[in-house]
DNA sequence: CGTGTGACTGACC
DNA sequence: AGGTCAGCCACAC
């Protein structure tokens, strides 16, 4: 397993977050299958090429906070596009009781996976 | 190839 | 509520 092939599994779950819904680095990696990955999922975002146009701005860190640096350009792009989503932004931080995102069995089924999956190597299982 | 770092996290204090 | 520590793992030196 390559260390891109790890991304490409995060950058698929950061990908299917819904609008309005916020996911921590913790649950993304747990759901690309790394229980301990949350900050292979910061590294994972930081090379995330543009043309996917991931909605990175929806993943922070387990306390509901922004994780960039709070004088960063990130950061203050990050807390206005949550906003724009209808999220509410207090402080860089996001009530996860409130949007939190709760990933169904389907999503998780049929997320961008499936039929048009761009898996040329096939994992060797599932 | 050893060390230090960091878009992290959970356990402790 | 905040600070420290130890895991975590790809990456830069």
């Amino acid at each position: 397993m390559s260390t891109d092939g790890r991304y490409r599994r995060i950058w698929n779950q950061v990908a299917i977050i819904p609008p309005g819904k916020v996911a921590s680095y913790g649950q993304i990696a747990q759901l690309a299958g790394m229980p301990r990955g949350a900050r292979m999922v910061g590294r994972a975002l930081g090379r995330a090429p543009a043309e996917l146009k991931l909605p990175w701005h929806r993943v922070l860190n387990a306390q509901g906070r922004i994780a960039l640096p709070p004088d960063s350009r990130g950061y203050q792009r990050q807390q206005e596009q949550l906003q724009q989503e209808g999220i509410e932004v207090i402080s860089g931080r996001v009530d996860l009781s409130r949007f939190g995102w709760r990933p169904t069995l389907d999503e998780l089924v049929w997320g961008p996976g499936m039929l048009s999956d761009s898996d040329p190597g096939g994992e060797s299982g599932a």
